[in-house]
DNA sequence: CAATTGATGGACT
DNA sequence: GTCCATCAATTGA
């Protein structure tokens, strides 16, 4: 299972970029002492920074929580929401841009390690679930995703045969014309995407 | 459909 | 510094 990481590189480019070329790649977490995950990336959504009014860093706005969108590309932002959930997000552009695509859905690959887990069966289809199913909390914000020894990092997989665009989801609130940007990409068919 | 949940950030003193 | 409305979701009827 030696397959190549995904350099830094990769991250520092257009945000749409970044999401429509996310799927299919392989997203890999060390869990517990001698355990890996893996999964692939099958829905993912671009928030666009400075002139996006669902993103963190809209119109510039900078505080603490946001922070790590100001770093460069490759970083991961994770927040809480709802008191409950987590959302895993993964820098992009450079320091300039506070950009970033929110991971929204995986399909669950499989798991090595002395605690192999039955990750079949687990959900991961919503951004509250996946972070669940990795055991992703703050701990692992503004980890380097181009570095295996961040126990968060993004291999190189298959992109997908087709990959459908639509509406963000959960941004109603910000209005129009925000809402109907089509910046939500996911494989064509995969029964992993969410609802 | 409504309840849940607590960190966050803006408004305020 | 404190207060409080807000929330990029999920669950259970």
């Amino acid at each position: 299972m030696a397959k190549k990481l995904l350099a830094q590189d990769f991250y520092i480019r257009d945000t749409v970029e970044v999401a429509r070329r996310l799927l299919g790649q392989v997203l890999c977490c060390r869990f517990g002492d001698d355990e890996t995950r893996r999964f692939r990336i099958v829905e993912t959504e671009a928030y666009l920074g400075l002139g996006d009014p669902a993103c963190h860093s809209y119109h510039g706005k900078r505080t603490e929580r946001v922070r790590p969108l100001y770093l460069d590309g490759g970083h991961s932002y994770v927040y809480l929401i709802y008191g409950i959930y987590h959302c895993l997000n993964v820098v992009t552009g450079d320091a300039s841009t506070p950009e970033a695509v929110l991971i929204r859905a995986l399909e669950p690959l499989g798991s090595e390690g002395r605690h192999r887990a039955a990750l079949k069966k687990m959900e991961t289809n919503g951004p509250g679930k996946l972070c669940r199913a990795l055991g992703i909390t703050r701990e692992h914000n503004g980890r380097a995703l181009f570095k295996k020894s961040s126990g968060l990092w993004i291999e190189e997989g298959e992109a997908p045969e087709s990959i459908v665009p639509a509406k963000r989801v959960g941004i109603e609130g910000y209005g129009e014309p925000c809402v109907s940007w089509p910046l939500r990409f996911y494989e064509a068919g995969n029964p992993y995407v969410s609802r």
